[in-house]
DNA sequence: CACCGGTTCCGCTGAAGGCGCAATCCGAGG
DNA sequence: CCTCGGATTGCGCCTTCAGCGGAACCGGTG
């Protein structure tokens, strides 16, 4: 498990909008789509060796707000997505996939359930379909 | 496909704010996560055969907002993406998976090449084969 | 024609995205 | 031990936009 894995209890900090009250929410033990991303970025960086400062030049943002995003602590845009994931050197849907197996696996271990077929199978065979 | 499928073209109108002009940006023809985003949920909701006034009275948003979500002219925050994906009782993971298999699915139809040389397995690409 | 339900348009207000400055952290070297 | 520099985080600010509600649009029906 990443040890800077992002702690959805400090995003609130800043006043995060909560969900609608009436909403149904996300499902327990499930993380939030920025926290997930942010994970997600800040282990693809990790992977390729590189400092915030290196990541962010490429994605023509501010290494403090690479941090931010990293951490779960800001939303970033569509377009800022699109950015970091260039400066990684993968495509938004690599991305999205890799956050969503990142999501699925948590689930599935906190489920304690050993699965045969992974996400990353499942994701495949959805293809196939 | 969609018969509206969120154009980004639209999207632009109201001055959304562009990716840093130094930034590699998305890969030709993939779309933006708002966009991908939007198209699912569209898609999500009306497999359930509801009206954007009932998905969105149980997402505890209103139906406007709602429209232009699934349109790609708005960026949810995490917080009302859960909320709309519990409306539609799916969680996180799966539907983050779900935009990942269409943005994949779109760069395979546009590479007309089923290489599907990705984080997925081959075994299930040769199912597809 | 009118009416209705569903969807889109549009302007508004409060909140947040994205930034820059500064502080903090941490490992390396003397 | 202290100092230093690079990496990361904290924080306040301004511009931009999220999320809303009223109204307009549109297609179907009587």
């Amino acid at each position: 498990m990443a040890e800077t894995s992002p702690n959805p209890v400090t995003a609130p900090e800043q006043h995060r909008p909560t969900a609608p009250s009436t909403a149904p929410g996300p499902a327990p033990s499930e993380p939030l789509w920025r926290d997930a991303l942010g994970e997600q970025l800040r282990s693809a960086r990790r992977d390729r060796g590189e400092t915030l400062s290196e990541t962010a030049d490429r994605a023509g943002i501010s290494p403090q707000y690479l941090s931010e995003i990293e951490r779960g602590v800001k939303e970033p845009s569509s377009e800022m997505i699109a950015a970091v994931a260039g400066a990684l050197e993968t495509t938004l849907g690599d991305l999205v996939l890799q956050v969503a197996e990142r999501i699925l696996l948590d689930r599935s271990a906190i489920d304690r359930a050993g699965t045969g077929n992974g996400p990353v199978c499942r994701a495949a065979y959805a293809l196939a379909a």
